[in-house]
DNA sequence: CGGCGTTTTGAGATATCTCAATGGGAGTGG
DNA sequence: CCACTCCCATTGAGATATCTCAAAACGCCG
């Protein structure tokens, strides 16, 4: 389904889809794992596309660049998130470690070519783009209409969402504030202040080194980021 | 392959695939055409989701609002592009006519099951969501990086990409400084503004009305939009 | 002509950025 | 174990792009 029909843009990143394909399972369990310390990249924009990356732990950093070396991070991938798919046969975005992380490569030419007879497995790619383009629209909107103050409130709702455990309020960063920042299109120092400006009116505390941060009032910061 | 498996999150957007499935092609000759005035709704975020729109002719806004009212414009919709796609029950997207607008209306339960059998259709259907998230991914670029300047210099050349006849580098934005200032994350003023100066610069020449905008120097343009 | 919606323009307010300095923590080497 | 360095986060103060509020001009339509 993918390989087959050369196509001129995009570029397929994340999935969310628990991956039972057994074929695919089959691939997984013999698949190579890399380490990857904090900065280093998984890709760069324009490399060539033969592998697929199952994030198993860590953070990696979805990007694009402008010209002039101005970033914006496109969604931050987690465990169990896929990255690297698409239908190019050419990265479109770069991906970077944002702290000590580990993924299996994937040989994309497998993968594609078991979705090509394994329904499941397609429709699993399917849904991971439906669930990219619904990442991408709601940062959109955030970077688009919210003020400082909304965006970092969102930011760490959304990261307690997604890897949050159970009970505990408190989130692990795991990247630095210019990772925040080009996410969210704001500099470091407004980071920096939105943070202390939200640790000030209660809403958060913020630990050691500043990387830990627990999220003392959820419901002020999900009325702040205004979703 | 689409109505299926229910499914927790989003909805496809927009297809700049060819329609030439044989099926799809007999559907699109019988669909009821809908005719739209300029502010006229397609659908709502929250509508039951039960028709696909393939635009004929003018421009459909595709946006988001936030509860206070905010709104960014994820994208336009222009002649030949499909808006309503998705994998749930409801629109989580409203879509708005800029300008006097055709729509021919599908029903989504049969488009959804032509596809599950016509892997043509399928494979257009996946191309569509694609190129939406590309294009999303470019204004969250556009949005989150570039200047006022910047984003209505890269705005105009999109356009222009889009919809401008070749050869004549005059293009009819068909919409109000409003929609441009909610795709583009600015205010009404500064669009205004940031026109006017593109037209003090000589990169442009705004007609009468200010709705049809001759790109009198391309090169000078693209270089400000960074691209 | 008169009214309405829209765009343009102006002037002042402000959120965010920029530049610069300080401070903390982790790692390194003496 | 203590400098020393490096990287990063924080904080401050001033600059500035963009927003806000307000008014005027424009184009369209009845």
């Amino acid at each position: 389904m993918f390989s087959a029909h050369p196509e001129p843009t995009v570029d397929v990143r994340r999935s969310h889809a628990g991956l039972t394909s057994s074929s695919f399972d089959d691939r997984m369990a013999s698949a190579t794992i890399r380490r990857l310390l904090a900065k280093e990249h998984v890709f760069c924009e324009g490399d060539k596309r033969d592998h697929v990356f199952y994030v198993e732990e860590g953070v990696i950093a979805v990007y694009k660049t402008l010209p002039d070396g101005r970033r914006q991070i496109i969604d931050f991938a987690y465990p169990g998130d896929l990255i690297g798919l698409g239908v190019l046969g050419e990265h479109v975005l770069s991906a970077q470690a944002t702290a000590t992380s580990r993924v299996k490569c994937l040989s994309a030419a497998t993968l594609e070519r078991i979705a090509e007879t394994d329904a499941r497995l397609a429709l699993k790619l399917y849904k991971s783009v439906c669930h990219e383009l619904a990442a991408t629209r709601s940062l959109l909107v955030t970077v688009g209409q919210r003020s400082a103050i909304e965006r970092v409130a969102a930011f760490l709702v959304r990261l307690h969402r997604r890897t949050g455990v159970e009970e505990s309020s408190t989130i692990n960063l795991a990247m630095r504030r210019s990772d925040i920042a080009d996410l969210l299109g704001l500099t470091i120092e407004t980071v920096s202040r939105t943070l202390t400006k939200l640790r000030t009116m209660g809403a958060i505390e913020i630990e050691q080194g500043g990387t830990r941060v627990h999220l003392r009032d959820l419901g002020r910061l999900l009325e702040l980021a205004n979703e």
